[in-house]
DNA sequence: CTTGAAAAAGCGTTAGC
DNA sequence: GCTAACGCTTTTTCAAG
């Protein structure tokens, strides 16, 4: 597993915990691949430490939440300070996510979050000033995360 | 509260829960906040009940779990259809997220996962097929989550 | 690597303020 | 709307195959 593969049981875990990480036991998980809920547990651990898992988020609707304002900025980095602008932008309040692609040009994409157009204007201010060009903006209109079904063997499909 | 106002309680339950909703329980966000556990559930139960919270994901560092081919795929969509052909493709295998956006064109982006390139390409052959133009697909570096700290309040900055 | 069992912690519900 | 108290579920920690 140091290397990378996943056994079916792994797989299991991690489909799961994509679908509902919080309401889901290990005894659930357990009791779907008929083994103790010990060894799922001992499984979550091991995928934790490996830095497969790396964290457990909250998916908001922030619309609903009363921040209509989401949105996506295309950014240009140079190149050798790409990643260190990525890791700092990450740090600017209103910040949702970062994504470094494999691009000369238009290579770090950021999702924020404003109270107003104002907050917008500042969000972007502050990533300018980091050294981060914008060369777009675009209001998210919706936004769904997908578990990946890859984690799945063909004959789990009817979940 | 139904017309978005969230309060400091609510605020501070959906940054914990931002920074890890596993295995922060209700007590340790009483225990900050100077309020009973079972205040705090009582607040988790309405925000998923309002819609506030539409879920819980676990973060996973694909290229650790040996699938390195993350990519981001660029779509155009008709307008009248956009909202229905995001929706299709959250179902196709590989699709790990999917973003509508505001725009004429280019307003459908698309987070797939692959096993190798082969797999990529029948993933973008089956969104062809669904009606969405590719007019762009660029490799995913690396990809961070950020809890939006405009739900803390300035006093609180110091978690 | 997996299991089982006991203690501790957490959750959902109900009742009361 | 907040809290306390109940019974049930889950996690943790340990020992062991």
């Amino acid at each position: 597993m140091k290397d990378g593969t996943l056994d079916e049981l792994d797989r299991s875990i991690l489909y799961a915990l994509q679908q509902d990480s919080r309401h889901t036991s290990s005894g659930d998980i357990a009791e779907r691949e008929g083994v103790s809920a010990s060894t799922v547990r001992k499984r979550i651990q091991r995928l934790e430490e490996e830095g497969i898992i790396t964290g457990y988020h909250v998916a908001i609707d922030y619309e609903t939440a009363g921040l209509p304002l989401h949105a996506k900025l295309v950014c240009s980095a140079p190149i050798p300070q790409r990643e260190e602008l990525a890791r700092q932008a990450r740090d600017i309040p209103g910040v949702e996510a970062v994504r470094e692609i494999m691009n000369g040009h238009n290579n770090v994409y950021i999702n924020i979050i404003g109270t107003d157009h104002d907050d917008l204007s500042r969000i972007g201010q502050d990533l300018y000033e980091l050294g981060l060009d914008i060369e777009d903006e675009q209001i998210i209109r919706n936004e769904y995360v997908c578990p990946y079904r890859g984690f799945l063997a063909r004959d789990d499909l009817d979940w």
